[in-house]
RNA sequence: UGCCGAAUGGUGUAACGGUAGCACAGCGGUCUCUGACACCGUAUGUCUAGGUUCGAAUCCUAGUUCGGCAACCA
């Protein structure tokens, strides 16, 4: 660390590793050990992503670091062990291993309830029968202090016994809970007696109907911290009134470790929610097809929708940590992903909105087998081949009958470029009927095999195209934003994030023009479709050798913006 | 009228008393067998007011604005 100081280029450390870095030169701790803290009840998404790319990041970055994966179940009424299976192939599939430290608050159930029974012999916390309206009207509000409870006195012995009477069984849910004896007139209504037990009969998706008492946040993770010798207990925001109590538990149990909780901001992201409230209204009122459809900013959607590892883990490092609630620019997102898969990924032709186009002086029955690169970023990657013949397809936009003079591709008299093929000329205009263009006669000029002129002559446009003939038909699905707004939860006039939905937020193309290639895509496999954008196999609906494609994210496109504004 | 916290271009961040920088987005251009990529250029910023200092985004004081906090949720 001490050479590295003066190193121009070392990146500043954000503040929580500033922090950290602190604590291992003054030898408080040798190495960080972090913990990511999931509650088992919903899927993750990419806010939980950079908390997961910051505390695992940590034990990567530090010598003998480690990172735990810790279930905070301790509500069975909204867990199931359904999610643990779905964030643990999440925060893996990221690239990230807890190996041995693999842990759930509800095995600490035993200890937790001998440190609550230690509290209590020491007098501070005791068991109350007030209900809870009573509670809450006892707390009082930020600007008046709370009450005391009329059972804040019993004995530690009666409050043993009471405790004791909760964990067997004898009394009905919320009919008693476990209070911390703090103080009822603290400007921190955390530390106004709050609850740590409070009974559930209901089984637990681990310890099943061992407990119907079950311990509160603020009891538990502090201690299952304590308990796991974390170093550094990273959380958000919401939890900085919440350090009081953190460190207060700690303190009064007297245990060896007590961590340091540290709040940063979480992610916010334009055009997107990320309220688990909100995600669930989304899935169960049928507005996406379920957690884990390409639209969601889940893990698991964005994982379908065809974004990678590193373009998250880019992003997350892109965006930083600090303690300002702002609101991340998703474009800041879909940069990372475009900057990654441009390097990696393959490239292919396909035609989403196909005009035919004979290409008249080309023989009848005749296939040209024509070499493509395959990634002009990675000559490693090769070379494909793509069947040329005389009826071709080629994409709507990329021919105008009366085009404007900024317009390089197809016309009438125009001469393009197939990319990998030859130059054509337009010829010919057929319209039907209803005067709507049908087809497309060109001709194309053999000598220009391959792209290149021997006469040195250029063309401004190359335009994509794929065989009539042997053209592999898919459904390609089209996505978009799933709002309409930067902030869908800022909800004014009325309105909820509901009101801001994208009716178009999905396109499906059920018969889209491939190159033949492309019927052997693995699903999940990438692949940029050259002039349209990235797109990949889809995990779940791609069936027998057919795969259906989503489309990831389009490439940047400065025509359709210059053509916006004239 | 309570407590906690935060304010740097449009957005996200850096600068730790000494030249306000980076990325994204925007705009303009170069290049191009992808109107992509790449490359070049460009506009826009320290919340306000006082103070300390040779010098303040940074330190002090007062204000302003924004966010969070009153589940037997996490």
């Amino acid at each position: 660390m001490e050479e590295g100081n003066n190193d121009a280029k070392s990146e500043s450390l954000d503040f929580i590793r500033e922090i950290i870095a602190n604590d291992l030169s003054s030898g408080k701790h040798e190495a960080p050990v972090t913990r990511f803290p999931p509650e088992p009840n919903g899927y993750i998404h990419i806010g939980h992503a950079k908390s997961i790319c910051l505390n695992f990041g940590l034990s990567k970055e530090n010598k003998g670091g480690a990172c735990h994966l810790r279930f905070d179940d301790t509500n069975p009424v909204k867990e199931d062990s359904e999610y643990v299976d779905s964030i643990k192939q999440d925060v893996s599939w990221l690239g990230f291993e807890w190996g041995d430290n693999l842990f759930f608050a509800s095995d600490y159930f035993d200890k937790l309830y001998d440190f609550a029974q230690k509290l209590i012999k020491e007098g501070k916390a005791y068991v109350c029968d007030l209900s809870l309206d009573e509670i809450a009207e006892h707390r009082g509000s930020p600007k008046t202090p709370g009450k005391k409870s009329p059972y804040r006195d019993r004995s530690p012995e009666e409050n043993i016994d009471l405790f004791k009477r909760m964990r067997d069984g004898e009394f009905d849910d919320g009919t008693k809970v476990l209070r911390a004896k703090i103080d009822m007139t603290s400007p921190n209504l955390h530390m106004r007696d709050p609850v740590l037990y409070r009974i559930r009969k209901i089984a637990h998706h681990r310890t099943g109907d061992k407990w119907c008492i079950y311990p509160m946040y603020d009891f538990t993770h502090c201690l299952s911290d304590s308990i796991e010798g974390i170093t550094h207990s990273l959380c958000t925001l919401e939890f900085e009134v919440h350090r009081p109590l953190y460190d207060w538990v700690l303190a009064k149990l007297s245990v060896e470790c007590h961590p340091r909780q540290i709040e940063f901001a979480r992610l916010n992201l334009t055009y997107t929610v990320l309220s688990k409230r909100k995600l669930l209204v989304l899935v169960e009122e049928a507005y996406v097809s379920g957690w884990d459809d390409p639209r969601m900013p889940t893990v698991s959607g964005l994982r379908r929708r065809g974004f990678t590892p590193a373009s998250i883990k880019a992003f997350c490092h892109a965006i930083g940590v600090t303690k300002f609630n702002g609101l991340t620019d998703v474009a800041l997102l879909e940069h990372s992903l475009r900057q990654d898969l441009n390097e990696t990924v393959e490239r292919r032709l396909a035609v989403l909105n196909p005009i035919k186009v004979v290409i008249t002086n080309f023989q009848e029955e005749r296939v040209e087998d024509l070499e493509a690169v395959n990634n002009p970023k990675n000559p490693e990657a090769g070379t494909r081949i793509m069947p040329f013949t005389r009826e071709i397809y080629i994409e709507k936009d990329d021919f105008m009958e009366d085009p404007p003079n900024k317009f390089f591709r197809l016309g009438p008299g125009r001469e393009v470029r197939l990319r990998f093929a030859y130059f054509i000329t337009c010829q010919e205009v057929i319209k039907n009927d209803a005067g709507e263009i049908v087809e497309l006669h060109c001709t194309y000029d053999p000598e220009t095999r391959g792209g290149n002129a021997p006469d040195g002559r250029k063309v401004k446009g190359t335009i994509h195209w794929v065989s009539a003939a042997k053209a592999f038909e898919t459904k390609v699905r089209l996505y978009d934003r799933l709002f309409t707004t930067e902030d869908p939860n800022k909800e004014e006039d009325g309105k909820t994030f509901l009101d801001y939905i994208n009716e178009s937020s999905l396109e499906i193309i059920a018969d889209a023009k491939l190159e033949p290639s492309l019927s052997e895509a693995t699903p999940g496999e990438s692949f940029q479709f050259e002039r349209l954008g990235y797109f990949c196999a889809d995990l779940k609906d791609s069936e027998n050798g057919t795969p259906v494609f989503n489309r990831t994210t389009t490439l940047r496109d400065t025509w359709s913006k210059q053509k916006n504004k004239s």
